[in-house]
Order: structure tokens, then sequence, then C-alpha cells
RNA sequence: GCGGGUGUAGUUCAGUGGUAGAACGUCAGCUUCCCAAGCUGGAUACGCGUGUUCGAUUCACGUCACCCGCACCA
């Protein structure tokens, strides 16, 4: 059995190791922003590339795409970001405990889950706190008054300051895909079912940002919106929940950390179907399951949202752009034919498809794997820390040491360094003894490391130490390519 | 935002109202033919600000950040 990790020794493995730094550290840090240092850069660019060679490049019938952050307002005004992305919420002034103004009850009762309710709407109404009933502390009507939480970043564009429009950073990179569907059906030749990736940056002024880069307010998602015919969704979700839980088995993720959690009827958001989250059991706190990655059932409801909002473009102009006083359109009752529909060959029949979006998380996923990764163990009365990263995901592929610095060792290691760098991530290094040599790459996580030895010179043979079982093999100097190449590649 | 805790070298920790120490790591050199060996030498820290004080890393206040809990988490 691992022994158990703290969230407190992956941090300081982190910084020690250049993994991953708070951001704007020497300024005192900011809030809830990480950067990632040379081995996190790898890691995670090889976090994104296994999702994208998965989800993407291994499938006939996915294809990527890269959208803008900033996107037209009326995006989020279709989507219902604008409206929904806000809450109304008071403070107990008893217990200080904030809680959403729609989750008050008149009496003591359970507090669901609901969807959000439109800010102006909330806002409009008038609000008798005086009978409702804190959840947290049973005080009666001891409110203060009601707070807007906007979860959206806000930023202008033009450098007019007179001339400037609101834009929002987006809250999440699927609308970019919705906003696409049109194009990329037009450019590639796609037929349903078929899917939109995409990697990208996404920011939410969360209220609470928690535990490192596990909730962060800027983050990246992996997300795919994946388009099929009405009536074959549940085939398609159930497609996606195996595939996208099977991908971090896959990458080396213990399965008694990996769990499905599938959403309650009364958490789902109204247009969602279904939903249910791939959990990670994370060393916070107790040992908390937390959310990877979601895969939800959105029906048709975003791509009708957008057809909703083209229609509303007058109104957008009439109203210069506020968009709490727009109303989106009305559906055309003949929705199903718009203009982000798909018309079905086959069958000979036009229909809004539904979509399957499996959303992941990257930053999180690269905890997960940093964590999971983890290790110690006793080497000859020794402690060894070492991250056993799959082999695709190791920031280093392999190190090349010549034993001692001298004896023309040196040469060789070079050379052999300078041969396979252009193929596989390498490091160099001829700096000590090499036992700690070995040990620093187990920290990094390097799957091989291959030693030159006075032996070299003789047979042409090299050592090839293998990180999780510390074993030695002797492979000749010109197979070491074809040998890193079938452990690495597949 | 509330309550609790923390902030000293890259990391983990010690310590003091009179200007800071260790271990590991790191760097340079010596040694070294396979798992953090040894020897020599070097660099590096009191989160930030204000106040009290002759003097503040130490006390107070503020601030920033992190951790734990609560609430929030389309």
């Amino acid at each position: 059995m691992a022994k158990l990790t703290r969230l407190d020794d992956i941090v300081s493995l982190c910084k020690r190791r250049g993994f991953i730094f708070q951001s704007s550290e020497i300024y005192g840090g900011l809030a809830s922003c990480y950067d990632y240092g040379p081995l996190g850069a790898e890691l995670k660019r090889n976090v994104r590339s296994a999702w994208w060679k998965n989800v993407v490049q291994m499938r006939d019938d996915v294809v990527g795409l890269d959208c803008s952050i900033l996107m037209h307002p009326m995006v989020w005004k279709a989507s219902g970001h604008a409206d929904k992305f806000a809450d109304l919420v008071t403070v107990c002034k008893k217990c200080n405990t904030r809680t959403r103004v729609d989750h008050l009850q008149d009496g003591p009762a359970a507090v669901e889950h609901t969807e959000h309710i439109n800010i102006e709407t909330e806002k409009a109404q008038p609000h008798d706190l005086t009978k409702k009933v804190c959840p947290a502390c049973g005080a009666v009507g001891q409110f203060g008054p009601p707070m807007a939480f906007k979860l959206m970043f806000e930023t202008q564009m033009g450098a007019n300051a007179d001339d400037q429009m609101t834009l929002y950073l987006r809250p999440e990179t699927a609308q970019g895909i919705f906003a696409n569907f049109r194009n990329v059906l037009d450019s590639t030749r796609v037929k349903v079912p078929f899917g939109i990736a995409q990697i990208g940056k996404s920011f939410r002024n969360e209220v609470t940002t928690k535990a490192f880069i596990f909730r962060t307010r800027e983050f990246e998602q992996a997300e795919l919106e994946f388009f099929c015919k009405p009536g074959t969704d549940d085939e398609w979700y159930n497609h996606w929940k195996q595939q996208r839980f099977n991908w971090y088995l896959n990458l080396g993720i213990k399965k008694e950390n990996l769990r499905f959690r599938d959403h309650d009827p009364d958490e789902l958001a109204h247009y969602a179907k279904a939903c249910v989250d791939v959990e990670y059991k994370f060393p916070f706190g107790q040992g908390d399951w937390q959310e990877l990655e979601g895969i939800a059932n959105r029906t048709d409801y975003d791509l009708r949202q957008h057809q909703r909002g083209m229609r509303t473009m007058t109104e957008w102009f009439e109203k210069k752009g506020d968009l709490t006083k727009i109303t989106l359109r009305e559906e055309d009752p003949d929705y199903h034919k718009g203009p982000l529909s798909f018309f079905d060959e086959e069958a000979k029949e036009r229909y809004i498809p539904y979509v399957i979006e499996p959303s992941a998380g990257v930053d999180r996923s690269t905890l997960a794997f940093l964590v999971d990764a983890y290790d110690e163990e006793e080497v000859n009365g020794e402690t060894r820390n070492l991250l056993r990263f799959h082999p695709h995901l190791a920031p280093i592929k392999a190190a090349i040491f010549p034993l001692v610095k001298k004896d023309g060792m040196p040469e060789i290691a070079r050379k052999l360094y300078d041969d396979i760098k252009g193929k596989f991530a390498c490091f160099y290094d001829e700096k000590g003894a090499v036992g700690r040599r070995y040990r620093r790459q187990d920290e990094a996580g390097t799957p091989f490391c291959i030693t030159i030895d006075g032996q070299t010179k003789e047979d042409n043979t090299v050592t090839v130490r293998e990180r999780d079982s510390m074993k030695q093999d002797r492979i000749s100097l010109d197979q070491i390519k074809n040998y890193l190449r079938e452990q690495l590649d597949s």
C-alpha cells in the first residue's frame, strides 16, 4: 500500500523540482493563480497531447478547434451564462454564513441544489427575508441585504476609453464550439455523429478557490462536444463515459482512486438529460472524492439557444449591447430546420443534433496524475521519493549519464544525447555520483536512465536503468533509439 | 466572506527585543566503474507595510498568501 500522501508534500515537491510555482510569488503571490515550471510545463503539455491523441487523432469522427477566448457578448446571452452565471446571496448576521437567496426556505427544510435564477429577475423581485430561516444556525430573518455575485470575468475591448465594449472571458470553451458548429460542418465534410474538440483556458470568478491548482479562477479545459442524432444520445453518452474513464486508467491512475458519480436528477442543469462525474480521490482534508471531469448529455439545448441568439441581433443593436435589457427572441416553430441544424442525407431529414459533452479539467487531471504517481519507498534503509508517471506523461523520457566524468565517457554520452534529443525529451547529466543522478531522475519521474560506462568502449553497449524496478539492462548503443521507441511509443 | 492555523535559505525545521542556525538540496573542486558515499570550499532566508522601541525576524496593527473547517461551486 502506498503511503498516505499529503497535499503539502506534493506542493513542496512541485516547487522544489519546478513543476508548479505560485503566480507572482516575488510580489507575495496572487490568490488562486499558479505557474507551471519547466517540468510542469512538459507534464501538462503531455496531458494535453494524450487527451488530444485519444479524443481527436485516433478517431475518425472527431475534429479539433481552437477558439478565441473573447467572443461576442451575445454568445453568453444565448448560452444563459450572462443571466445565470450570477447569484444573489445574503449573509446571516448571526452566524455569518452565506446562502443563495433562492435557497432560503420559510421553515427548516433541506436545501436542494437548484438551477441558478436570472439575477435581474431576482433583483427586481421584492425579497422579504424576515421569515426566512438560516440553514446554518436556524436564526429567522437575520439576513443582510442580498448581494450580487458575478461569476464571469469582464474586460474591455478597444483602446479608446470612450468607445469600449465590455466583453467576458469565456467561462467554458464549449460555447466556442457551438458557435463554430456551422463552420466546421461546412468546411470539413463531417457528418453526424461527429465531435469537435478543444483545449483552452477558461475563467470563472469562483466564490472560493480551493486546494492548490484544484479550483482556480483561471483554468484549462479539454472539452469535446459530440453531436449525435436524437435517440442515439444515450448510446453515445455511455460510449464516452467509458472512453473517458478508461483514458485515466490507461495513463496510470490507480483504479481504486477513480470512480463515477452520477448526478441526481435535482442536481442536473435544466437542459441536461444526464450527467456523470469522473472523480478522483484527492488527498485534501479527509481524502475527498473530487471531480476531474463531467460527462453530460446537453441535449439540443445549446444549438437551439444560439439559433435564438442569432434571431435577437436587432435587439442587440437597439439596446446598444446592454445584455440585461435584451430578451432572447422566441424559437422559430420550425427551429429544427434552423441555421444550426443538420441535414441527414440518408434519412433525408433535418434536425438539431443532441450533444454529449465530456468536459475535463486539464489542471485537475495534471494534479491527479502527479498525486497518483507520487511514491516513497525504502531502498537499503534510505527513502526514495519518486514519481511513477506513465511514460507518455513523464516530462523527461530518458536521462543520459557518463558513469564518471573521464575516460572519454562524457563524449560518448553527449553524442548519444544529441542523437536522441530530437526524438524524445532527454536530459544530460555528468555531475557527481551516478546514484545521486538516478535518484534525482526518480523524483522527476524519468522512466529511463542510460549510462555509458567502461564497457561501452569495449563492446559498444550501455546500461538502461528502469525507474520503477531500478533494474538494469545492457543494450547495444545503436539499439537505444529503437528500445526507447518501443517503450515510449504506442 | 466567517472561524481556526501558518508564513525564517530551494525544501523541511530550529531560534532570539541586540541584526540568525541545522539538515537535505544546490554550486565549485577533489575523489569515485552503478543507486541520494566521502572530503574541502561557496551562495542563498526572517512574506509585505506601518507602529511601539535606542534597537523589531521576535511585540502590536494592517495587508498579502497558503492550509483546515463552514457556506458557495453554471
